[in-house]
This record gives structure tokens, sequence and C-alpha cells, in this order.
RNA sequence: GCGCCCGUGGCUUAACGGAUAGAGCAUCUGACUACGGAUCAGAAGGUUGGGGGUUCGAAUCCCUCCGGGCGCGCCA
């Protein structure tokens, strides 16, 4: 079932043959929803935009959603749904067990590519963005019926694993002993060894080989490293509440063996040559080629992005893959793109996108660092937001600041701000919440003075809504409905801060009614109905905040 | 040098070419024997960086200038 407005506009539709472009009303006085298809019309008809509009409101048939529209202004087209319609609407969502979430015609296997930190390194700030955008995107999707298939990127291959392999040899380490932030000091002692000694940089490169070649000592002490490092993630994953399992891992070594035949491939088709010593890509528009295989024979991220999208099409047979990374890398999955396109890796009717998000700044408005000039750990943030509300609001206050804005723009970490629980805040969301899970509850246990205070408010009849004579009931069944529309062009946009928006409307609009209209306190089915909406409005905040992987607590 | 992104009240920010540019914070007025005031109602605050252009209509599209950020062959 599609939403009230899809359906509207299809019936506009019929009748103007084009999109009628329909939007929520910018402002009360214009009804529901307006639209401006008859000012476009009027030029290629030749005809006033007012008397176009008014030949599309003769020829509609919508009585059974919309009151009798309007033509206001230069020729728009204002449409009011019905009441009844309204109430039904907000009725239902109790009990769907989408809470209307438009289920997806054809569902998609989706490939989303988030938070992928690198192995022997606390995660930090850039870590926090991709995480919590990722697991977003992973709700908001797998809610609309699509399969997700997260898939964590991290970084334990290359380089610096030679470098650190050999330290720790040199240095007898034993690294099961270790936890994350010591084997964080090891690379740093490990680099700074590198930089300084060229015997032991020799060495180091030496180890590289002997790790792509699958020398067991070399191999253990970096399975090692792994299982370290992934209990230091996991631990910061649950505090977080992210969905990432270790199931979702597919870090950078899973294509190294991947990597010849790829770029045999690219050879063999013609697509790459060699150029200066490198073996080079060239896509008509860019400068600079793509490099797939470097001067000195070994891969870079470039290949090994280009073998993880031909495996996400190939084997998990992505039918959509995301990739959440900061923005500076948008130009290199342009480029990954375009060659896995030349190259059949990227079929056209598998899509690829990549979400670039903004830094997260510090309070001097310059990117986030510590006092010593080093990258502040994930785990610090979230340290500073408890300083200033509980672990739940504190994540909520983080999660909804990162999200509630445009994705690719830079933020400042705000701990003090983040928290506050009165205006476009997460607080203020759970606050809304647990105030309206209040009055559910009281209302349960008058009618029943057995029934458990802690009892699933969610699993009672709550009857339907009857009555909306009040505009404050009006305006928040209106919300109630829009629910579904949101989520849909979140999904299709991946722009979380439009959910963020909406709940905070919502948020807003329940807050006005419980000022202006009793619950508890009024009787018959005025009352009944007003429970109704109160227990539809804490189902679509409690799912909404769900999406945004903020949790909905029904007390704070 | 080439390319991408951004510039909206004091601060943070929304607006898929449409009506009077919409919010939050801070400021100022009101509303508490309260359904949890962790709230609500209201006021004030804008020539959307400047200048041109396209359009019936521009914060949005085009040109130009100013200011800021980022990316440009072997790091990821």
């Amino acid at each position: 079932m599609s939403s009230l407005p899809s359906q509207l506009a299809a019936r506009i539709e019929s009748v103007t043959g084009v999109d009628p472009e329909l939007r929520p009303a910018t402002k009360p006085q214009f009804g529901h929803f307006q639209s401006n298809v008859a000012l476009r019309l009027a030029k290629s008809q030749g005809r006033p935009p007012r008397e176009v509009a008014a030949d599309i409101v003769a020829k509609l048939d919508a009585a059974d959603l919309v009151e009798t529209p309007e033509i206001a202004g230069p020729g728009f087209i204002n449409f009011r749904l019905r009441t009844d319609l309204l109430a039904k609407v907000a009725s239902e969502l109790v009990a769907d067990p989408h809470a209307g979430i438009v289920q997806a015609v054809n569902p998609q296997r989706v490939v989303i590519d988030y938070s992928a930190p690198n192995v022997a390194k606390q995660m930090h700030v850039g870590h926090l963005r991709s995480t919590i955008i990722g697991d977003c995107f992973n709700r908001v999707l797998t809610a609309q019926g699509h399969t997700v298939i997260p898939q964590n990127h991290i970084g334990d291959w290359g380089t610096q694993f030679g470098m650190l392999v050999q330290y720790i040899v040199e240095h007898e380490v034993d690294v099961s002993a270790l936890d994350l932030a010591e084997t964080e000091q090891l690379y740093k002692d490990s680099k700074k060894a590198f930089d300084a000694d060229a015997e032991f940089a020799d060495r180091a490169r030496r180890r590289v080989v002997m790790l792509q070649g699958g020398d067991p000592q070399t191999r253990s002490i970096w399975t090692s490293l792994i299982t370290v490092s992934l209990a230091g993630f996991n631990e910061t994953y649950d505090r977080l509440g992210v969905l990432l399992t270790d199931d979702d891992l597919a870090g950078e070594s899973t294509y190294n063996d991947d990597l010849p035949r790829v770029v045999d491939e690219l050879e063999a088709d013609g697509l790459a040559r060699e150029d200066d010593g490198a073996l080079c890509v060239f896509v008509d528009g860019e400068d600079a080629p793509m490099i797939v295989r470097k001067k000195d024979g070994g891969y870079g991220y470039d290949a090994t992005d280009l073998a993880a999208i031909r495996r996400r099409v190939g084997a998990l047979k992505a039918d959509r893959i995301i990739y959440v990374t900061d923005v500076r890398q948008h130009h290199h999955f342009v480029m990954v793109f375009t060659v896995a396109r030349m190259a059949g890796f990227l079929p056209e009717n598998v899509s690829a996108e990549h979400v670039g998000y903004g830094m997260v700044l510090g309070p001097d408005g310059h990117p986030f660092k510590t006092r010593e000039g080093g990258t502040v750990s994930l785990a610090s943030l979230l340290d500073a937001a408890e300083e200033h509300a509980a672990p739940n609001i504190a994540l909520a206050a983080i999660k909804y600041a990162d999200l509630s804005n445009g994705l690719q723009k830079d933020y400042v970490f705000d701990a003090e701000r983040m928290v506050q629980t009165t205006g476009d805040t997460g607080p203020y969301l759970q606050y809304a919440h647990a105030r309206v899970s209040q009055i559910l509850r009281r209302a349960a246990a008058e009618a029943d003075p057995a029934v458990d205070p802690q009892a699933d408010l969610a699993g009672l009849d709550w009857g339907a809504v009857t009555v909306l004579e009040e505009p404050a009931e009006q305006q928040l069944a209106l919300l109630l409905s829009r629910f579904g529309e949101t989520v849909e062009v979140v999904a299709a946009d991946l722009t979380p801060h439009k959910l963020c928006t909406y709940l905070y409307e919502l948020a807003g609009a329940y807050s006005s009614f419980y000022e202006k209209c009793p619950v508890l306190k009024s009787e018959g089915e005025v009352r009944a109905s007003r429970l109704a909406l109160c227990a539809a409005t804490r189902r679509v905040l409690g799912v909404g905040l769900g999406l945004l992987g903020i949790d909905a607590p029904d007390r704070m």
C-alpha cells in the first residue's frame, strides 16, 4: 500500500499526464499538500494558470482522499486530506508491523560498506561518522524489506603490517597479551623505527613479502593483531549500539588473492597499460590515471576496491552498493565506479553510490586533534558526552547531532550543545517518547490496576482514532501519516537529516497536542481517540528513532 | 594550474525552480495547586557573500568576482 501523497499524485497525474510534483504545503493555510502543476502546464497550453488549475480540479477524481481542492495564488492547487482518512491511517499505525513504512515492491540486495577501522589502531573520530551513518542506512533499508549486506572493509593488509610485525618479532612482544591501545603504541613505535632506520625499513619490506607469501610466524602474529583489534572494535560497536558483527567483516586482505586476476583482466581487455613503470587505466576527462599495479609490483587500494566491487556484484549478488567514507575520497570512488563499469565488473543494473561525509571538528573549528596533536579516539568522544548525560542519552545526542545536518558538511563536536534536552536534539525526541509512554502507562494502570507497569505498552489494544476536532489533533495525525513517505525519501536519497527533521516536527506536534488536548482528563470517545493517537505517536517515534539507531526509552 | 564542495539573522542550520526563506540556540514577554515545565505560547532578529543573466517565478540554474574547505600517478 503506497503512501497517501503517492496515491493522490497518481490520481492527479492521470488527469495532467505529468508528475504533479505534489509537496507538503509550505504553510498551514495552504492545506496539507500543494502542487504547481498548473503553473508549469500553463505555458505549453497557452492558457492562464488558474484556468488550467480549475480544469484539473474539475476532472480530478479524488473525493475519497481529499476535500475539494482550492486554487490559490498564481495557480497553485492546494489539497486537504479528509479527516476520516487521517484518523484511519493513524489508527492503523499501531498494529501495522511496519508502522507505516512502505515495503519495497522489488526488494534489493544492498551492500553497504561502512565503519572500516584499521587493525592495530583504535577507532577515532573519523570512524564515528561512517559507523553511525552506515548503521542508519542499514536500518532504514532493512525496514523497507531490502536485504542489507554490511561490509566492514577493515584495514588489515599492506606495508604497515610488514613494519609492525617486524618490530614485534625484533622486540619479542607477545601480542595476545596486549589491548588495542597498546598495539596502537606499537604501531607508532614501529613507524618511528621505519622512518629513522633504513635497515629496519628494508627488513620491514621483506616482512611484507613474507606476510603475502604465508610465512607461518608472520601470519600468526598478524592474526593475533587482528584478534586483539576485533575485540577492541566490538567493544566500541557494542557501546555505540550498532548492528555490525564479525559476520560483516571483509577486510582488505579478503581480496588479496583476487588482485592479480583482476589486474590481468584489465590488461587483457586493453583497459590497462604501463606508464612510467606502473600499470594504469586512463579515463577520458581525467588528467591522472588510476594505478592498478604499482611500479614495485604491489597493489594499492584502487585494485582492492575494484576486486571488492567484482566480488560484491558476483558472489554477493548486490543490486545496489553504497560506500560511506569521508567526502575527500569522492573522486577516488567516481574513478573506481567508472573503471568498474568499463571493465564490466559493475553492470548497468547495479547501482553504486558514494556517500561522502564531512569532518568532525574540534572546538577551535579545525579537524579534531588531541592537545598533543594526535587523533582523538572515538571512546573519548563518548566519554566527553557522558560527562553531561546518562549513556543512552549521551549516545542519542551524538548520533542525532551527526545525522541531523547534511552529511557532507563538517560539524563541530560540542558535547554540551548536543545533550541539550530542549530544541532540535536527540534527547528532546527521547523526552517526547518518554512522555507519551507515561500517559499510556497510566491509562493502562487505570483500566486494569493489575497491569504490570513495566508491561509492553505496544502489546495493548489502544483502539482507533475517531475524533480529530482540534487543530492540534489534526496536525499530529497529519504528521503521523507522513512517516512512510519520509522513510521512502530517506532511503532513496540517503539523507538521514530528513528523517531527523520529520521526527523533530512530530515530537513538536505531539508537545503542542499535549498542552492543548488533555488525554487522561478527557472522557468517553474523545479520551479513547486521544489515547489511540498517543499510541500511534509512541510507535512512530519509537520506530523512527530506531531507524536512526537511537534508543527510545519509556522513562528517562 | 585543473577539478569538486561550501558561503542563509549574533551562533548552529532547513528549504527535490514555486506562494510572506522555515527551524533550534542565545535574547525578550507570557503560561506551573502539571497528563513528567527536561514543556508550551508569543516577540524581536534576513537586501540567502557581491554583481550580472535566464525565468511568469531564483537561496536553488548560468556567468563573473570575493572568501573558506578539499582533491589532483604509485598512502588508504
